[in-house]
DNA sequence: AAAATAGAAAATTTCGAAAATTGATTTGAT
DNA sequence: ATCAAATCAATTTTCGAAATTTTCTATTTT
């Protein structure tokens, strides 16, 4: 892969996906202005293409906007992140209760090899001394997981709802927890969310969801892991 | 006001807002495309100005794109409306819950206020055959009564999703109901919100929101009322 | 007659440059 | 020296036209 063309192998891929996955994965900071000339460059565009892609992720909620004064990340403290996972809670534990209630067998199977695969990858973590090389994979790996855990819900507007607030939780995540959200207690936290789905238990995987994504928005007041 | 220019008295309101009030007070049908050529005249709008208020709208969930193939309104049927209804209801419930949890006197008293004008405003429409000339100032009103009940939730993410899930499920009762909502059941349905809200019922103040927003769904079954 | 093809028209998307706005720097006045 | 006005550079926003894609119509082919 050339220098000169950082994103040759991403072809196939839209400009839009290119710039939301920088987003995504800390290219920029936390309250930072995103110059409509950077994306231009970066990502080889025209100006307008640029414009139209932050003006695309201002809907979705990942930019900010104001007028004559260009787009910038949110600024992300702990009342920011945890608004927002507070948030993301409230439509997890939506979309469980009713994928809990209309989830079949094959759901059930979808959700368990979701899990596992989980569970593989964050057990590499709690054994590694470094986390970053797994941020990129768990990311995707989690995100599947609770993409599987809402599938069976049967309502179009929770699940893009839900999705959305997914990602804009795991961009104010990404942009301010030491770790990126992973802690060693994760791993049996998704394990409790896991089995309360599959025994049916509606409020005991909602109480499950609630902590898991509780303990994501109290991690930020305390950054004292020693693995980075 | 100059028919050539229908908008003269709104200049001070921007472009955005006078197609989004367009939208949402029933200019387009259900499904129908939104050509952006039809915007730029009717709103004496240029082009990409007309193609940045569309991809605006699109980002709120207004309206939807498909690529090279325009913007369009959202179909609307029993699923699709009852669909928006319930994830409005959801949202509702748990501004209503924060509200309640957190609203002062202050707010009880700009609640009582905003049930004053809605329950004078609907009690006229119960009075009057024709329903029509009150659709705009009720629509509105109904709005500012659900805005207040919201206000005192202190999480300003779900404030924002609820006021967008209220806007568009607004804009599909507009589409398809016979009496764009209104019905005579809405004013003691209304007035039970209220009262429970007063009496710091969190799970009754729920019912009554769950049971306003449900009756809305369900009155594109029986469009059988005789006023319009 | 139905299906397929080709060509024309309509609509959407893309583009780079012009216009307007903001923020920073310099200049001038008190 | 301080504050205000004016100038300048950087950035955002707006624009209308060019390029692309889709849609419609007419023609040809089976």
């Amino acid at each position: 892969m050339a220098a000169s063309d950082p994103h040759a192998l991403d072809a196939h891929i839209s400009a839009f996906d290119r710039v939301k996955t920088a987003l995504m994965t800390g290219a920029f900071s936390a309250g930072s202005r995103i110059k409509a000339d950077h994306i231009k460059s970066q990502f080889d565009l025209s100006a307008s293409a640029a414009r139209e892609i932050l003006l695309r992720l201002t809907g979705e909620g990942l930019l900010l906007q104001e007028e004559n004064r260009g787009f910038h990340l949110p600024l992300v403290n702990v009342d920011t992140l945890n608004d927002v996972m507070r948030f993301r809670a409230l439509l997890e534990c939506a979309c469980a209760a009713d994928s809990i209630a209309h989830g079949d067998v094959e759901w059930e199977a979808r959700l368990t090899a979701a899990h596992h695969k989980l569970a593989h990858v964050e057990q590499k973590m709690r054994e590694a001394t470094e986390l970053k090389p797994f941020i990129e994979i768990w990311t995707r790996t989690d995100a599947e997981f609770h993409e599987v855990l809402a599938s069976a819900c049967p309502s179009p507007t929770l699940l893009a709802a839900r999705r959305n607030a997914h990602e804009r939780s795991r961009m104010q995540a990404i942009l301010v927890l030491p770790t990126y959200g992973f802690r060693d207690r994760t791993v049996p936290e998704h394990a409790s969310i896991l089995e309360h789905a599959l025994k049916r238990d509606i409020k005991g995987c909602q109480a499950a969801i609630s902590a898991h994504i509780d303990s994501l928005g109290n991690t930020i007041e305390m950054q004292s892991s020693n693995k980075r």
